[in-house]
DNA sequence: GAGCACTGC
């Protein structure tokens, strides 16, 4: 194909920033041949370069083959090029490689199509939720593992696929984990289909499956041993040298600690900018500041020292200060959480500070809830820390612990899988044909409680049946919505309620990261911008308010200008408004979706006006599993006793491990039963009030919660609230709920609460 | 009176 020949890549119709790359290739026609040569020079002096042959032998004869490379040693870019041309792509067969992030999936193969030389979309394409860049002629595709996992609902056998590579597996996010059984039950598949002749994918006759498994730790042992002592081969990388420091004795002050070690650097070190691993915004916020006050009292020669902050919740034109390079002879020092460990890369950075610590999400299946806490990080983690500072050159890294102290560290970070609900995991593999789902050839399985506990959830949403089969055409249609399980729910509940429009956009608004941005010490002024916004009624209706107010903004600008200038009066109105433009984005791109399936799926698309009654009575009739209460001293009670004791009698726990599928479907239903009998006698001393107890006295301790203060509800404190987000840091609160009756819980969710009049 | 990082036909 010659260069830069025009293809039928178009410009991103999300306006997303990839349109601009898009141009960029356009243009490319304009490079001369040097510049090709240079591509080529590049390409060669990889690690990586001098062992394609054998790379190719051992896929050709192994059908799984494991690969560590080191970071630099260009496995991403170069062995699905390596594959192409040793006809791996025969018959219209692609090459598929998986990646965790989105960012990742599009910048490579951009990179890996201007290495092709062809146009993006073409022979080289990617495609990620909301951007799809590939066409029939795409030979090598770049994805999202999730992505794939959704493509394998259409196509179990993902048949068009001659070779699938999962990339950084060592990073265990629950799609790849996820993703790794699955691909084990395909080859099995496919090749069993060969065997006795089946033919599969519209009448195409199928092929084996080649997989590759890439990751970047050093121990493949897992990955080898998981795939039946599957061949590993290793690469080498090509890291310049880090050298690493640790401190005598454990500080008590860390971030005093790194303050410290941020002067000693800047003034005692070479050139090349600092990056301060912090734990959260507000560790990064306070560290500024106290940059930038020592920094007054140095001489005036000392002070060119930049601090910047970067963090995922910072908007994205403030995250960008960190890409561009320091004035002319200062020094950046970026303080960054661990967004700054894998998901971007900073140039320049020659010295890590790393106090050893990360702010982590885990998950307590029995109580539902989440937590943020902050813990020591792993050797992997801390490996991959100061791994940033030798990307460019020889670089040091100064851990604010002692060495011993790296020694007890645990070697790998756990993985994602057994730390998250799994209602959605479940949920997926069921509508991939997986029954029984603890049974599923886990890489690590969870733990029974947690995937017990899922099931039940997906059972009271009506997504299974007494069988533990999806049903129809509620679970089904539950699969087929990218979005945590109790949403879409709320979605079918709310065409039978008239207000499917409002639950869109509620349950767009709550499927992406915070609207609102808030800077410390400006929790006022946020309040007072976002006053207009507010609604009596809660969060859910105020998110509708603001979803509305931006759709109504646009309609307004569209008549009369176009579409980039109108996208920059949004950003602007969003700055004013404290509200987080990229997630006020990736809202909308949801919204669209969204409204897109529910259409398909034929469910009726109402909107109840100004009755914002029904649509917080529906709101009721979905999240009844999430309402709380008042307490007389205006902390909230949350009955997840309630929950808790749906896991049934001890006994029958360990007869249910000896034969899970069978009694899997029995346990489900004892549990339930007993969970009617505990509602019937969930029952109130006190006149029309729920949760008192009466003798249970396990119902009696439910869980005591606050209202997250960023609720526009903080201050009114209603009597009985529903909610969609339990979690703990410095206290447990709930977050993004709505006032509603306590009456509504009895009469829209009998099975669950009762009432003594 | 307050928020790690990702992701989805």
């Amino acid at each position: 194909m010659p260069w830069g020949s025009r293809g039928n890549h178009q410009p991103n119709a999300n306006g997303n920033d990839n349109g601009k790359f898009s141009n960029a290739n356009r243009n490319r026609k304009n490079y001369s041949s040097p510049w090709k040569q240079k591509i080529a020079q590049q390409r060669k002096s990889l690690p990586i370069a001098s062992v394609e042959k054998r790379l190719i032998e051992e896929v050709r004869k192994n059908d799984i083959l494991i690969i560590v490379g080191e970071t630099g040693s260009g496995k991403t870019t170069q062995i699905p090029q390596f594959l192409f041309d040793a006809e791996f792509c025969r018959d219209g067969k692609v090459i598929g490689i998986t990646q965790p992030r989105r960012v990742a999936a599009v910048t490579v193969a951009k990179r890996v199509a201007d290495e092709c030389g062809v146009e993006l979309g073409q022979k080289v394409g990617y495609s990620v939720r909301f951007d799809d860049s590939t066409s029939n002629s795409t030979r090598i595709k770049y994805m999202t593992d999730g992505l794939l996992l959704r493509e394998a609902l259409l196509d179990p056998y993902l048949s068009k696929y001659s070779v699938i590579i999962v990339d950084e597996a060592h990073e265990r996010t629950v799609h790849t984990d996820v993703l790794l059984g699955l691909l084990k039950r395909v080859q099995v598949a496919r090749s069993n289909s060969i065997g006795d002749g089946r033919n599969l994918n519209n009448g195409n006759k199928s092929s084996p499956l080649k997989l590759i498994i890439m990751s970047a730790s050093l121990d493949a042992r897992t990955f080898s041993e998981y795939f039946g002592d599957a061949k590993a081969v290793h690469i080498q990388g090509r890291q310049f040298p880090v050298d690493l420091f640790y401190t005598r004795f454990p500080e008590t002050d860390y971030l005093d600690a790194a303050l410290i070690t941020i002067f000693q650097v800047h003034l005692g070190e070479a050139p090349g900018d600092i990056l301060v691993f912090l734990t959260g915004q507000e560790e990064i916020e306070a560290v500024e500041r106290l940059i930038n006050e020592r920094l007054t009292k140095l001489p005036e020669g000392s002070q060119k020292l930049l601090p910047v902050p970067i963090f995922a919740a910072l908007p994205s034109e403030q995250q960008m200060r960190a890409f561009a390079p320091a004035p002319s002879g200062f020094r950046k020092v970026i303080l960054a959480t661990n967004i700054a460990e894998t998901s971007i890369t900073i140039p320049g950075i020659k010295y890590v500070i790393d106090p050893g610590l990360v702010k982590a999400r885990s998950y307590d299946p029995g109580k539902g809830m989440e937590s943020l806490i902050v813990l020591p990080t792993s050797k992997s983690q801390a490996l991959q820390r100061s791994g940033r500072a030798g990307r460019e050159g020889p670089g040091k890294c100064f851990r604010l612990y002692p060495e011993n102290e790296f020694e007890k560290l645990e070697d790998s970070t756990m993985p994602e899988i057994k730390r998250c609900n799994l209602a959605n995991v479940i949920l997926q593999l069921k509508a991939l044909g997986v029954d029984d789902i603890l049974g599923f050839d886990f890489i690590e399985k969870p733990s029974r409680t947690a995937i017990v506990k899922s099931l039940e959830q997906l059972f009271l949403l009506g997504a299974l049946t007494d069988e533990c089969q999806l049903s129809d055409p509620v679970g089904w249609q539950m699969a087929r919505l990218p979005l945590d399980p109790i949403y879409s729910k709320a979605l079918i509940l709310a065409s039978e309620y008239n207000c499917l429009e409002e639950m869109l956009i509620t349950v767009a608004m709550l499927s992406v990261e915070s609207i609102f941005y808030t800077p410390r010490d400006k929790y006022e002024e946020v309040r007072t911008a976002t006053k207009c916004f507010a609604s009596p009624e809660g969060d859910h209706i105020t998110l509708i308010n603001v979803y509305r107010a931006a759709t109504d903004l646009l309609e307004k600008r569209t008549m009369d200008t176009n579409k980039a200038k109108s996208e920059k009066v949004l950003r602007k109105w969003c700055k004013e408004n404290f509200i987080n433009s990229r997630s006020l984005r990736h809202a909308r791109d949801i919204h669209r979706q969204i409204r897109g399936h529910v259409q398909q799926m034929g469910l009726k698309l109402a909107s109840c006006g100004d009755d914002m009654l029904q649509f917080r009575r529906c709101l009721v009739a979905s999240f009844f599993l999430n309402a709380a209460v008042k307490q007389p001293d205006g902390t909230y009670r949350y009955p997840t006793q309630l929950r808790n004791s749906w896991a049934g009698p001890s006994g029958l726990l360990a007869i249910y491990s000896l034969c899970s599928k069978v009694i899997h479907t029995l346990q489900i239903k004892i549990s339930f039963c007993y969970l009617f009998l505990i509602a019937f006698t969930f029952t109130s001393k006190k006149k029309n009030t729920l949760f008192a107890s009466s003798h249970n006295r396990a119902l009696a301790s439910g869980e005591v919660v606050q209202i997250h203060p960023s609720s526009v509800l903080f201050r009114k404190k209603p009597e009985c609230i529903i909610f969609n987000e339990l979690i703990q840091t410095s206290n447990k609160f709930v977050r993004n709920l709505t006032r509603v009756d306590n009456l509504w819980l009895t009469e829209l969710a009998p099975q669950f609460y009762a009432m003594q009049n």
